[in-house]
RNA sequence: GGGUGUGUAGCUCAGCGGGAGAGCACUACGUUGACAUCGUAGGGGUCACAAGUUCGAUCCUUGUCAUACCCACCA
């Protein structure tokens, strides 16, 4: 027996258990179709989940649960980042509560306190994925700095290596002065602020008096200076080129060189050349062999090279000002828009520094990346995010992999006593080498670096599924059929796993990628801790069930758009639950789930029952296409309108006179139907609502012989379009008698006599088989065809009805001065439509270029509005007196 | 500076070269034995603006305005 009421918790949780203790989210390996594979977008171990997962993830779901049912061998393979940075950082805030730090620990020490915090809080993110519902199969969960996974990523570096394509340079890169690492170029975010443009100006040197001006918004940089440049197209300025100016406070001379960088246009068309703190000065001092002055220390204070060692740059701007002012050569300070670099974990200011990095040679591994995608071996949905790709792909920079922290992968680089690079897979094989090497056992060092988390994840696709190792999950299931995320990772992981994937696989990581767009708040605003605005899906879950959540992200995901989150609607959708949970109650309670017999289809004889068969395939079609093109929001919309619009409006209706009347065959037919209408709601609505398909599954036969998870989709089927269109005429009678009735103020309750006149022979007919279902519905006590030639008196109320009018016997109390007003305002609308058609039909050039179709269709409209009218006028005629 | 997307009902959004749609909100009425987390009926839109292409434009093209985002950068 069904509960009253739809209570999702008394079940969710009960079920999931149920499928995950079943090994309902395994392989069916011997399943002798095809393999349809996704791997998670692994969450970052010291996550939780948000709206964002809940929309990616709910995706993901629906496509792995329909093509389960589709008796694929379906794999969705989960698991979680190290997350390199985001991870490191919650473990040290936890030691610093205990008034610890990293290094009192050191690095060994360190590591084995953030695996015994990952066993301890790391899977909160994958027991809230089990509330939402999603079917991955936890036996196979694997995490980035697993054994397996590591070994991957060694095996794939000294691959890289030794192919020359990962490379250690020193150059300048983005320096986080907090966590006092390198970081990619991604992982800097720009903001906009209003800064101060500082004006000044450095002697020249053998010249007294005489100056070169210089523009800058960081004027502690100077002590950097190893040159100004001017363009040679300066007019003004190119005279002085190769003299030497002299840096103030420090009295160091430089040259003064002619270089394009200088824009005579801008600032006061010289500029201070810091080759290395700045990217544009760094390459100015390579072309005219400029020496590097390192003035920062890796905490970004600055260094010996300056007057004002150990000092912040903020203070160190400051002083050195003074100290220019002091000089005079100071000359103006102006406010200045300007965007400044952030780190977007650690939010300090990013500097470029240059220090030794190891770098992977991605304009080299980005071709292959490319090409793949240019000829369609790997496509994004929707296409258009190819462009954003290829234009990131074709101007990609070498990556900076190595990161100066302590958790992440420790780089498989062992240096000789010389310094030797000795890149191998494990210690005893560098070891190895290096003794070869040098003819006699050395000791190596090991590099201390660690690799950016995200050439691990960009190993995902096959790491997790046993490479370097042949596996049969390797094999069966790679490359992976489709990736899910979000726009915002495009670059960090979609492009690295393609880069990655070709490299070491060549083959693509996945056929397809769905690019889905962000979860904003109510308002449309990003949901963003700091302004409080988000909302915790778990939250949601607890008060309206994971399948509402679940099916508003459906609902909502259409191609290409950001998605709004909305209370009410997601109230709506637990509603539709409540909506189909009663529906089935209504099956139980007229016995339709009892003794439950094979249906077959063929045997079925009342027209309802055909019709809501129809009605069924047709939906199942629907929703199969649109799952076929992801479009998810139309493929919701489908099972919503039938569940709702035709089983519950129409169909439970229509059959209620069949239940409560005497045909005991008929009610055989219409509960052995029912059941199998339900039955096929649970199936196309599984993917998207798999709780409440489930427990109403479970309890709508005496048995079932297979579980709903891997109940079969229904295939292809013919549809009795013969059937659908009997009822859907019986449903605009309905309608039309409602309308009528609401129009003509009639009281709810009264039972009307209703007549067709002029109805064709099909309509008559019609009207006859379907008088109770009509009756019942329209609250009718009679209703027939109008003989012909019958007079129609003047109490009657006409309305056009297609072919035919329907008449309306309001004895005596028919309101005239309504039933004008009524009558007119559809005479107007007749009018108006016949003003179009006469328009169009009249255009010569519609007429003959328009297609012979399209002018036929407004032809036969256009008849049928002049019958109408012509009925219209008569009804007003016959009550013009009045 | 380069690029991308979006402007459709009060709100949130579908649709898309030939009769403007949904959900919520709103109004009126609720007879019925699945459901008030409900039912029935209804109001409400120059489809941002302008020009062009077309027999025909909400839809295609160009431009304008508004708005959001991405990339690069201004010493």
């Amino acid at each position: 027996m069904l509960e009253k009421t739809y209570n999702p918790k008394d079940f969710e949780e009960k079920i999931y258990a149920d499928w995950e203790n079943g090994g309902d989210f395994k392989p069916d390996m011997r399943s002798n179709k095809d393999a349809f594979a996704v791997v998670i977008p692994p969450p970052n171990v010291t996550g939780v989940l948000h709206m964002g997962h809940a929309l990616d993830d709910t995706l993901q779901d629906i496509l792995i649960r329909y093509n389960r049912m589709l008796g694929k061998k379906v794999l969705w393979q989960p698991g979680t980042d190290h997350a390199g940075i985001a991870t490191q950082m919650v473990v040290e805030r936890n030691l610093a509560k205990e008034g610890i730090t990293r290094h009192d620990l050191g690095r060994d020490k360190f590591i084995e306190t953030v695996w015994k915090w990952r066993e301890q809080s790391g899977g909160t993110i994958c027991k809230q994925l089990r509330r939402l519902g999603a079917s991955c199969d936890w036996s196979r969960e694997r995490f980035t700095m697993d054994e397996g996974l590591s070994r991957a990523v060694r095996k794939i570096f000294v691959n890289l290596y030794k192919d020359g394509l990962i490379y250690k340079a020193k150059k300048l890169v983005n320096w986080d002065s907090k966590f006092m690492t390198a970081v990619s170029d991604l992982e800097v975010v720009q903001k906009e602020t209003v800064g101060k443009m500082y004006y000044y100006k450095y002697p020249i040197e053998g010249a007294e008096g005489e100056f070169i001006h210089i523009a800058t918004t960081r004027p502690e940089t100077m002590f950097g200076d190893t040159a100004v440049a001017v363009s040679k197209e300066n007019e003004k300025l190119k005279h002085l080129i190769g003299k030497n100016a002299i840096l103030p406070i420090v009295n160091r001379p430089i040259p003064i060189v002619g270089d394009e960088h200088a824009d005579p246009e801008k600032g006061t068309g010289a500029v201070k050349i810091t080759p290395a703190h700045d990217f544009n000065d760094f390459e100015v001092g390579k072309r005219h062999n400029l020496p590097m002055i390192n003035i920062l220390n890796e905490d970004a204070t600055l260094n010996e090279n300056t007057p004002f060692p150990g000092m912040d740059t903020q203070t160190a701007r400051k002083k050195t000002i003074e100290k220019l002012e002091e000089l005079g050569l100071m000359e103006k300070i102006e406010d200045h828009p300007m965007v400044i670099p952030y780190g977007d974990r650690s939010g300090v200011v990013i500097e470029p520094l240059m220090t030794d990095q190891w770098f992977v040679d991605a304009p080299t591994l980005a071709k292959e990346a490319i090409r793949v995608v240019e000829n369609g071996e790997m496509e994004f949905v929707p296409k258009s995010y190819e462009k954003t790709y290829f234009e990131w792909m074709r101007n990609i920079q070498p990556w900076c992999i190595s990161r100066q922290l302590w958790w992440g992968h420790q780089m498989p680089i062992w240096y000789g006593p010389d310094g030797e690079i000795f890149c191998e897979e494990n210690e005893a094989e560098a070891q190895d080498a290096a003794d070869k090497h040098y003819g006699k056992s050395v000791e190596l060092t090991r590099e201390t670096d660690v690799l950016d988390t995200w050439f691990s994840s960009g190993l995902w696709a096959f790491s997790t599924l046993g490479w370097p190792d042949k596996t049969e999950y390797l094999d069966t299931f790679y490359p992976t059929s489709v990736l899910v995320t979000g726009f915002d990772i495009i670059f960090f992981w979609v492009a690295r796993m393609m880069m990655m994937s070709m490299y070491m696989m060549k083959k693509v990581p996945f056929k397809k990628c769905y690019i889905h767009g962000l979860v904003r708040d109510e308002k449309g605003q990003k949901m963003s801790k700091s302004k409080g605005n988000t909302v915790d899906p778990m939250d949601t879950i607890e008060k309206y069930g994971a399948d509402a959540l679940r099916f508003f992200m459906a609902a909502m995901e259409t191609q290409g758009r950001d998605i709004n989150m909305s209370e009410s609607r997601i109230a709506g959708y637990r509603n539709f639950a409540t909506k189909l949970w009663n529906a089935a109650r209504f099956g139980e309670m007229n016995h339709c789930f009892e003794n439950r017999t094979a249906f077959d289809e063929n045997s079925v004889k009342h027209a309802v029952n055909k019709w809501i068969v129809a009605k069924a395939k047709e939906a199942s079609k629907e929703v199969t296409e649109n799952l076929n093109s992801f479009r998810f929001s139309d493929a919701a919309n489908a099972v919503y309108q039938f569940v709702w619009g035709a089983f519950c409006d129409w169909y439970i209706e229509m059959i209620k006179p069949i239940f409560y009347g005497e045909s005991e065959p008929e009610k055989a037919e219409t509960r052995n139907t029912f059941a199998w209408v339900l039955d096929r709601i649970l199936v196309i609505l599984h993917p998207f609502m798999p709780f409440i398909t489930t427990e109403l599954w479970n309890n709508t036969a005496d048995k079932r012989e297979a579980k709903l998870i891997h109940a079969a989709w229904p295939l292809p089927e013919k549809i009795d379009t013969a059937a659908m269109a009997e009822i859907d005429w019986a449903i605009d009678l309905i309608s039309a008698v409602r309308s009528l009735r609401a129009e003509m103020n009639l009281p709810a309750a009264a039972k009307l006599t209703i007549y067709l006149k002029d109805a064709n022979a099909a309509s008559c007919a019609n009207l006859q088989n379907f008088n109770n279902i009509i009756s019942s519905l329209a609250r009718l006590e009679k209703l027939e065809c109008f003989a012909k030639g019958t007079e129609v008196s003047k109490d009657m109320v006409q309305s056009v009805f297609k072919e035919a009018t329907i008449l309306l016997p309001l004895k005596g109390v028919v309101d005239f001065t309504a039933e004008k007003e009524r009558l007119k305002k559809e005479l107007d609308k007749l009018n108006k439509d016949l003003e179009g058609y006469a328009r169009k039909l009249q255009n010569p050039g519609f007429v003959e270029r328009a297609p012979a179709a399209v002018v036929e269709e407004e032809k036969r409209r256009q008849a049928e509005a002049l019958e109408n009218k012509s009925k219209v006028e008569e009804a007003l005629a016959r009550i013009a007196n009045f």
